[in-house]
DNA sequence: TTGAAAGCGCTAACAA
DNA sequence: TTGTTAGCGCTTTCAA
């Protein structure tokens, strides 16, 4: 069954080359930059590939063992702005170089993610951008073994070396709360992430580390462990609020968690920031217009989908460019939800 | 140069083949689903394609005149809520069939726009959705010349027949309109989006149609001409409560714009809604965060997304298949941003 | 510096 | 019901 919708005019390299007076072979290589090609040859089928509104087919060039020109992103969905920031970054890095974007989401299903990367290793796509992997550990070791180029975005690769590129978790959960110390704040709540992800671990660890620094006893009745979703962060909020001696700040590992936090404060009827100072993580663009607007650590989202992107574009020039993992710094982002706290 | 990245060890049709002991042709007639095989001979076939681990290339396929299993799908950016609610409409559905999506922003470029266009009905995907197109006229005419098929989301088609799913603006309007005349309001505030979208005519006709059916006359200076954009949003609303005689609420053509407004109003130390009532339209996620919540006007947009899937899948399937415009009805969500007017 | 030609993995027409 | 084979449009050797 010949496909509906192919446009049927398109033309090939073939009228390029007849029309240009060379042969087919001239015409490939002078779209894949070979120099052997005679300067005066080259213009000639350039400007014929342009009177002729010419366009390479794809498939045809990945067939032949070239590149689809394709890079596959993996994502575990697009409900939050998170992810949505992330991909602004990676497609526009991505357009710039003149490559399309194939998007997958995998619902955080393990399987759909390794059968995903298996597929698109097959010739669909020239690399792979996995933006919070699941179990990566599952296919890492295929990808590299098979020397696909991939980069890891904002996972704790946890002894895996590989490409990555990720944000300063620690530093950030560090400085946040040494913010809320400074205010004059003693009894900090602190929500977690999900534990089994390497971020969560290390903010609630420059969380302690801050506490620690200032002299503050760390109080495990303070900590709540939870998952980054919002209604957990409203639980988490109103369990830490409840107990006797409750904290006089809370600093929620995530914005979406934060914003939970801020709706069981004001259904106990207390005011943020005046009772209560929440404090966030990522800095998502809800964070900005909430009211008031949240005080959180900046993740420049959009720069480490671009930094990823490149790490790529630069892997797939040189496939043995140096692969390690990048930090990119975080920074507080003061806004309104924060006050010392009244006596 | 060989692709750096393909797994070499990929098995083709002619291994399924000679395992299977058959030809390629008897393969490629199972993965095809023709009915000319003996029930027997295919059960054969599928359990070889099994046991081997066997993927269909796609390139091959696609290029042989097959199918890509590939939609492709333009969206204008991917910063608001908006677009991700869409395309996570599309996404599901997509995956329910197994098919793989193709992303690509066009960033309000037409240029960009007619580009992909062209780029991707060359074979590269099987079918297009087209979500918020900005100058479809340029290429829709091309679509249809060559049966290709496609669905647009969301766009007013002015005049244009073909598929295409959107929701019920003028409706919407109207209705958020009359809900606030019927809490007492009579000089309300409108701001319209970008008025080369149909969508932005219909809802500003909405709006003038209910303050008709109310006796309520229509003044042009309660309305001010935006583009969907909050600082837009909120320069109007500076502007509409600046003058004398001022709304005492405001009608946003989206939800971005409204929380602009909500920005204007609380900046001029007004109150949402005990000062001013605020009305917005989408429901996008952030409308049920801000405080107050949002009323808004809820378009269904993961609903848009699948439902315009699966009228591509079945223009797919049956390229005569009806093309008609489908509208998906709106609803009011009452929030917590509109009050009575205090006299 | 160029041309000729052999595939890449698949579909689909044509035979058998 | 099945096998055979000619492409699809390109890249890439191998010769010239």
């Amino acid at each position: 069954m010949k496909t509906a919708g192919n446009f049927s005019n398109s033309i090939t390299i073939f009228e390029v080359a007849s029309q240009a007076g060379v042969s087919n072979g001239t015409v490939s290589r002078v779209l894949n930059n070979d120099p052997h090609v005679k300067l005066e040859t080259r213009e000639r089928v350039i400007q014929t590939i342009q009177d002729l509104g010419y366009v390479v087919n794809r498939q045809a060039r990945s067939l032949a063992g070239g590149r689809t020109q394709i890079i596959g992103i993996l994502v575990p969905d697009l409900g939050t702005g998170y992810i949505g920031e992330i991909i602004q970054g990676i497609d526009s890095e991505l357009q710039l170089a003149g490559y399309d974007l194939m998007l997958y989401t995998t619902h955080r299903t393990p399987v759909l993610e390794a059968n995903y990367v298996a597929n698109l290793t097959q010739g669909m796509v020239d690399g792979l951008i996995l933006v919070l992997p699941k179990n990566p550990e599952d296919y890492i070791d295929l990808l590299k073994a098979h020397h696909f180029p991939f980069v890891l975005v904002d996972h704790q690769g946890s002894g895996q070396d590989c490409p990555a590129v990720g944000a300063t978790n620690w530093q950030g959960a560090y400085h946040a709360t040494e913010y809320l110390v400074n205010l004059g704040h003693t009894r900090i709540g602190f929500i977690t992430g999900s534990m089994d992800m390497g971020a969560a671990v290390d903010r609630l660890e420059g969380y302690k580390a801050a506490l620690w620094a200032s002299h503050i006893a760390f109080r495990a009745n303070l900590v709540r462990e939870s998952t980054f979703h919002q209604l957990d962060g409203y639980n988490s909020a109103m369990e830490l609020l409840n107990q006797e001696d409750p904290p006089t700040a809370i600093f929620a590992s995530n914005d979406v968690m934060a914003l939970g936090v801020m709706d069981a404060v004001r259904e106990r009827g207390q005011r943020i920031p005046e009772d209560i100072s929440v404090v966030g993580f990522d800095d998502i663009p809800q964070a900005s217009i909430v009211h008031p607007a949240l005080t959180t650590v900046r993740q420049p989202l959009k720069n480490m989908g671009s930094i990823a992107t490149q790490m790529l574009l630069d892997l797939l020039k040189n496939p043995d460019a140096s692969k390690k993992r990048i930090e990119l710094p975080t920074g507080l982002v003061v806004r309104d939800s924060c006050k010392p706290p009244h006596s």
